[in-house]
RNA sequence: GGUCCCAUCGUCUAGUGGCCCAGGACACCACCCUCUCAAGGUGGAGACACGGGUUCAAAUCCCGUUGGGACUACCA
């Protein structure tokens, strides 16, 4: 039987790193065994989702570069494959389970829910529903149907010890009566979380479920529900959590963890995969690259680690700077356009293109792309203030003899200007930075840019000549 | 409180009883290169949470402690 694996989020607001990383791993593991993907949409909770938060899922998966195949919008045997269009279906396995005597009405209001917690946890018992709804008698039963009282489903666990097998947490045990009897239709009528899943994945024949571990709860519930309906559980794989910097799992409160806003700050796709595939993972000792293809062919839930990551952003950065160098011009510049034009710039193509060997070690993301070659798609150049202090210590005259030797240099290249820039600066008594610094800041208009000589030529000797003149007062 | 998970450099990790007085990567420090900033090169500092066992031998196995985390919902 091939392999098939899913990914169902639940949209209710943008894809965190964190949850990528396990669809990641979800999805490395179905291409490795040439399985199925599966994308589902997990919106029992339907007023919390919008259809711009799944479509914004779906383009996140896309930019990322995982591919599905089942999902919304594709479609496939299993459809729908969003659990809000699936209600008739939860309620027609709830019903079998009913008939099976796996699960029963419970009538409890939410006031004695309430009341049962309290009670409990002031007398120091564990907490969680009794179950005495399971062993109401017939008469109290109808007693409770003729008041119309509403009630819940719940499922009623079977009250054995339960070993569940996990191919990343190993043996995990819980005591008979540990796992307690929990809900599986609202009073509404509405599916919870837990019957929803274990309905899908046993219908979806799904084979291997790859989820964070803050489920792993979960796992021997899901795999009860399965086998009281009479299917084969899953294997689960149940990986640790992400964590932020401060070693508290990701969240909204550590900033833009968004899949989106790494894009938006230029990280570059290939980088973002690399990265999250080794965060709780490795291939070996030594590997640290690895393309889209590589991790397909050595990905493997057995060297999945069992303890928690911590997302390191300055890993990240070094690894896109990485991928950033290794892009070719064309594509690297293309890629960069969407950030000049967002700071209404709009770069000629080729200039753009032809200055992508002097910025792409000096980018760790796309975005810095702009301030690093801002001086050359505009000439609204205002000095900054190191720039400014550069002008004035080296004095216009200085300047002035820059320009000049600058007048001479046909045909207007590296070579040239390069020349040309040493016979000024040598002539007045001064090294290279002392020299050059001054006309990095007079035509850049910063402390900082791209080597100097290439700048120029690519700048072009007109638009040199004017700024150079122009802070040197002529 | 109860149940469950986790514990190697600051961070990601290698390590499945001897190859480890613990290897790689990011970050950090120093030097080299150098027109700024980067990139690159070389070198350095830096960890087996603690306490007990088991064993000829333990980062690796067992128990406990401590510390994190999840669950304990008619959330997912």
């Amino acid at each position: 039987m091939s392999v098939r694996t899913r990914f169902a989020p639940a949209p209710s607001g943008s894809l965190h790193v964190g949850n990528v990383r396990t669809g990641l791993f979800s999805w490395a593991f179905a291409r490795h065994h040439g399985g199925e993907f599966i994308l589902r949409v997990e919106d029992t909770d339907a007023s919390r989702v919008t259809e711009q938060a799944v479509h914004g899922v779906m383009e996140s998966l896309h930019w990322l570069g995982i591919e599905w195949d089942e999902g919304p919008d594709v479609g496939g045997p299993h459809a729908p494959y969003r659990q809000s269009q699936r209600t008739a279906v939860y309620h027609e396995q709830a019903e079998r389970l009913v008939e099976r005597g796996d699960a029963y009405r419970c009538y409890c209001t939410p006031e004695e829910l309430e009341a049962q917690r309290a009670a409990a946890l002031t007398r120091g018992v564990p907490s969680g529903y009794d179950g005495r709804c399971r062993r109401l008698t017939a008469a109290e039963q109808s007693a409770f149907g003729r008041e119309g009282r509403p009630f819940a489903l719940r499922f009623a666990m079977p009250d054995r010890q339960i070993v569940f097998d996990d191919l990343v947490k190993g043996e995990v045990r819980f005591a008979a009566g540990s796992l307690r009897d929990f809900v599986i239709l609202r009073s509404d009528g509405s599916p919870t979380f837990l019957l929803a899943v274990a309905v899908d994945d046993m219908l979806m024949e799904v084979t291997h479920v790859v989820r964070g571990d803050d489920l792993l709860d979960s796992g021997p519930r899901n795999a009860a529900v399965i086998e009281a309906l009479g299917g084969t559980p899953p294997h689960y794989a149940h990986v640790p959590q992400v964590l932020g910097r401060d070693g508290k799992p990701l969240s909204k409160r550590h900033g833009s963890t968004s899949v989106e806003a790494f894009r938006e700050r230029g990280i570059v796709p290939e980088a973002l995969m690399n990265y999250l595939a080794l965060l709780g993972w490795s291939k070996d000792a030594e590997t640290t690259f690895l393309s889209k293809e590589d991790l397909i062919e050595s990905f493997d839930l057995s060297r999945v680690s069992s303890n928690p990551a911590a997302f390191d952003e300055k890993k990240l950065e070094w690894m896109n700077n990485h991928y950033i160098q290794r892009l070719d011009d064309d594509d690297l510049a293309a890629r960069c356009m969407h950030f000049f034009s967002e700071e209404g710039l709009l770069p000629e193509p080729k200039t753009l293109r032809e200055a992508m060997p002097i910025v792409k070690e000096r980018m760790t993301t796309l975005r810095e792309s702009v301030g690093l070659l801002r001086f050359l798609f505009t000439d609204d150049v205002e000095p900054n203030e190191r720039a400014a202090e550069l002008i004035a210590k080296a004095g216009t005259d200085y300047l002035r003899s820059v320009a000049d030797a600058l007048e001479t240099v046909d045909p207007w290249e590296v070579s040239g200007v390069t020349e040309a820039l040493d016979v000024a600066a040598t002539a007045a008594g001064l090294n290279r930075r002392e020299g050059w610094q001054p006309v990095r800041a007079a035509v850049t208009a910063s402390n900082v840019s791209p080597p100097l000589p290439e700048s120029l030529a690519l700048l072009g000797k007109e638009r040199t000549m004017t700024r150079l003149r122009a802070v040197a007062g002529q």
